[in-house]
DNA sequence: CGGTCGCTTCGGTGCCGGCCGAAACGTGCC
DNA sequence: GGCACGTTTCGGCCGGCACCGAAGCGACCG
């Protein structure tokens, strides 16, 4: 890049019109959906993954259900999320995997808050360790992994995103990891997710959820707390997890 | 994934309190702060990666000086742009490059503003060809770049994002970008970056930088227009697109 | 050293939208 | 079928903030 800072201050003339609305997209309309403390805890609590009840939305973002259901139908309408009807519930979940890299991208340069409570504290730091990011793993497992996969070779930079190389197919396969059917569903396979306390990449994509799925299934982790995002390594996953990735996790 | 749809509708109770604010950042300032319209548009000018003046983005947001003024304040004082004063004007620029990534994710998720005009949906077909995205390549040959790279085994996954391979660098040099500058930036090296219109990843990062640099030093791409982002792909710029990344370029 | 220009600060106005209680709607349970 | 429950819709209140004009402050210019 040449010259960064402009020369002339006025400029040339960019363009007669005022506006020329840069883009496509009305990036506006849809950070202002997020821009609501609300609506923002909503969201953070879908990040789990996992679809929740309006009811149980409404609780966490601590308002009445009335209000929360005028938030939900904006998120709604805003494509953010998603909602299924169930008896006389209903549940949402976030729209794609593209709105939990918005909340994750959003995370990274949002001031810190201050830290309130020695509770809450506690809470920042055993998430560091491990938790769910949408729906793969993060924290320093999360990027533990992901480093022991590229020292081992088992990734390629591709077209799409992330490759799997025969070598890291085969290991992950020992693994247990069903590797056909993550690379079967239509998003995509694999991509980097910068992570937001470690500051780099962890996995993400289809295989990034089937390896968080396979640990948990498999007993290398458990949920602190229903419904939360983070994680607690088992016994028999630290074990295997200095094993098979090399990565130490102190108790 | 075990199960995603929450089996029981009130849940184990999760926590105690109302809101454990799930994690450490607050999302909903910043978002808010992208969230009015000429705020966005503020930050959208600032994507070219140029610096411009206070007055500058008053006229491209449509809002008078002193509502700009108060509307940059407040992104300064979130941490989204930074200033220098320079003589009688204050020059603004995005304070990150994660700041951009925030951008390219809403625009990924944000609905498609409506085409007004013809003049617009120009705008937007030339947009898709080449342009800017912060610093970087985007558009069809940003994508093209991206994947000449990667068939040519340029690029390989590491702890920190994409590493250059040695062929790839020997690659690069050979077409005059200055690699040993870009790996010695305190930035992030190379990693993908999700293209909006083409949805596919092309290459950001310090490397990307220089290579969009290069480029339009040697005179393969210039400028539509002085500040915009649209790119416009030389004669000279498509001749040797097609002989050294085999990227076709249609006039 | 006034004049002009660019930017910011200050008051004041108006509107958008977040909030709740009450009521309506639909569903499941007894 | 009636009741309880979860959710949505409606009405009304109220606070925050986007907006502008005018004034204040520095910086360059003649």
């Amino acid at each position: 890049m040449t010259n960064l800072l402009a020369t002339e201050p006025a400029g040339t003339p960019a363009a007669a019109v005022p506006v020329p609305a840069a883009g496509d997209a009305d990036v506006a309309a849809a950070a202002r959906l997020i821009g609501e403390p609300a609506r923002a805890t909503m969201l953070e609590a879908l990040m789990a993954g996992k679809a929740l009840a309006a009811g149980e939305l409404a609780r966490l973002a601590g308002v009445s259900p009335a209000t929360a259901s005028e938030h939900l139908a904006r998120l709604r309408d805003g494509g953010l999320v998603t909602t299924v009807a169930t008896g006389r519930h209903r549940y949402y979940r976030l729209a794609s995997p593209e709105v939990a890299q918005v909340l994750e991208a959003l995370a990274l340069v949002s001031p810190p808050r201050p830290v309130k409570s020695l509770r809450q504290s506690r809470a920042i730091l055993a998430m560091s360790g491990a938790r769910t990011c949408y729906d793969h793993l993060a924290g320093r497992v999360g990027v533990g992994i992901h480093d022991a996969l590229t020292a081992r070779g088992a990734l390629r930079v591709g077209p799409d995103g992330y490759e799997l190389t025969a070598a890291g197919e085969l290991y992950l396969v020992g693994l247990g990891v069903d590797v056909t059917a993550a690379r079967a569903r239509r998003r995509s396979f694999a991509r980097p997710c910068l992570d937001v306390t470690e500051r780099r990449p962890h996995l993400a994509g289809a295989l990034g959820a089937a390896i968080c799925g396979r640990l948990l299934d498999g007993g290398w982790l458990v949920h602190r707390a229903a419904g939360q995002r983070g994680l607690r390594v088992t016994d028999t996953g630290r074990d295997r997890l200095a094993a098979e990735f090399g990565v130490a996790v102190e108790p």
